[in-house]
DNA sequence: GAGTGGTCTAGACCACGTG
DNA sequence: ACGTGGTCTAGACCACTCC
């Protein structure tokens, strides 16, 4: 790809109303995923840049800038900006179980279990950081793959988001969508054990057999906790890709 | 804390060499996580801390976008900064064992089970991206924390990279940096399983017992992948923490 | 020395939430 | 209506690499 077709490629539309640094971003990024630029490939010097798609430095470096975080390009002080590849998708994005699936290339479903308000219990309390006399609603259920039972998930939430079971149907997402509680976070603690008789019986297993037990806590946009969710995969269908990142600041 | 106060505490030091917004954001994280700033408070508007503590208010922006991206601070249009209170430490920080050992309180150590270079085979010359005819250094060891066994990890590294087992001591990290080779972003693969027989042995296992299996492998900075790593961890004794994010574009 | 990314400034306008 | 964060500009200086 020759440079005045970057360029013209880049150069943001007057008409669209999103932030020129994420047309810039994103087009390069797809630029990028499409092949057009290879590994090692050295970006035009953003003063070049900005001047030619007609945006300040400060908006070329705001572009750069997420796709330098996701590893999809490099900077060196007095070098350059290089193209380093393209990126393999499976970040740590908190998703659904629903979309996790998909994005598998499978068709999730659900058997409920469990659906309804009840007492907190200790643990659950802590969790949430909410009194241990309030009260909460909890949602058990199996988890299926194109129909195969892939994990036992519970889910709790403190009843001052949500008190009625019956709003909860096949997506717990959705509902929490709908009335603006969106996690912006989320923890997870990830263990390793031998399934319990009952648990292999609902998920069809062999005994002895390995889970894949996943706790996660998902965090509101203020740092207050919103829901803490027990899973249990079956290992042999499942595992879990996590990206990691060196700690922030030089040496 | 008055923001009297605030002001002064954040005020940049004209002896740091460390860049302003470095200065301001170091700061401000230390104060949050002494305490003097409580969930849930107001920071003062950027033009105003801006003016008050000498720097611009781009910079102060800068200041505050890792403590958001943190989820230590949370902003909202048309509102105003808050801070969302202290953040558990665990992030998904890349990490060495040792490292994540000590973060856990125990003395990590290692036993040497296979340290040489050697042909690669298909499986890692595929992970590292290297032809399957290239040579690798494998590193094989039992790894202990407080001298009991904790995993079995077997490294792998290009002999491009790294080609004299012998220069690699007890900290395989330790001998990348001194070359200069250090990862900037690791994947991180996540499975469960039983314990094979000769496992159960070197970790000191019954059968059958649980495994988590984690196979890790690091880029540098342009994208190209510098080892890969497969660990058993005794799934008694050891969890495995990630945090996930929303991805990053509304809509 | 020329060119690069890294940092920083002093403005400006906008959309939006809050009083 | 006002103040907030979100975006953007057109400059500037620095430290570093080598195009």
């Amino acid at each position: 790809m020759t440079p005045e077709q970057l360029f013209t490629a880049l150069t943001p539309s007057p008409h669209d109303r999103k932030p020129l640094y994420l047309q810039v971003g994103d087009r390069l990024r797809d630029i990028i995923a499409s092949g057009a630029l290879k590994r090692g490939d050295a970006m035009p010097p953003e003063r070049e840049l900005a001047d030619r798609i007609g945006v300040s430095r400060v908006t070329i470096r705001k572009a750069f800038e997420e796709l330098v975080g996701a590893g999809i390009l490099s900077q060196k002080p007095g070098a350059g900006t290089f193209v380093s590849g393209q990126i393999e998708q499976p970040f740590s994005i908190l998703q659904s179980f629903s979309e996790d699936m998909r994005a598998r290339g499978y068709e999730p479903g659900s058997i409920w279990l469990d659906k309804h308000v009840t007492r907190t219990s200790p643990d659950e309390a802590m969790a949430l950081g909410i009194a241990p006399t309030a009260r909460v609603m909890r949602l058990k259920r199996i988890r299926t793959a194109n129909g195969q039972p892939m994990a036992v998930e519970t889910a709790v939430i403190s009843a001052h988001y949500l008190d009625d079971p019956d709003s909860v149907g096949n997506s717990f997402y959705a509902v929490l969508r709908q009335r603006d509680l969106l996690p912006v976070r989320a923890l997870q603690r990830i263990r390793s054990r031998l399934a319990f008789v009952h648990e292999a019986e609902l998920l069809h297993l062999d005994t002895p057999s390995a889970i894949l037990d996943i706790e996660r806590r998902s965090f509101l946009p203020d740092g207050r906790v919103l829901e803490v969710t027990f899973s249990s995969y079956r290992a042999d269908l499942y595992d879990f890709v996590a990206e990691l990142r060196t700690a922030g600041i030089p040496e």
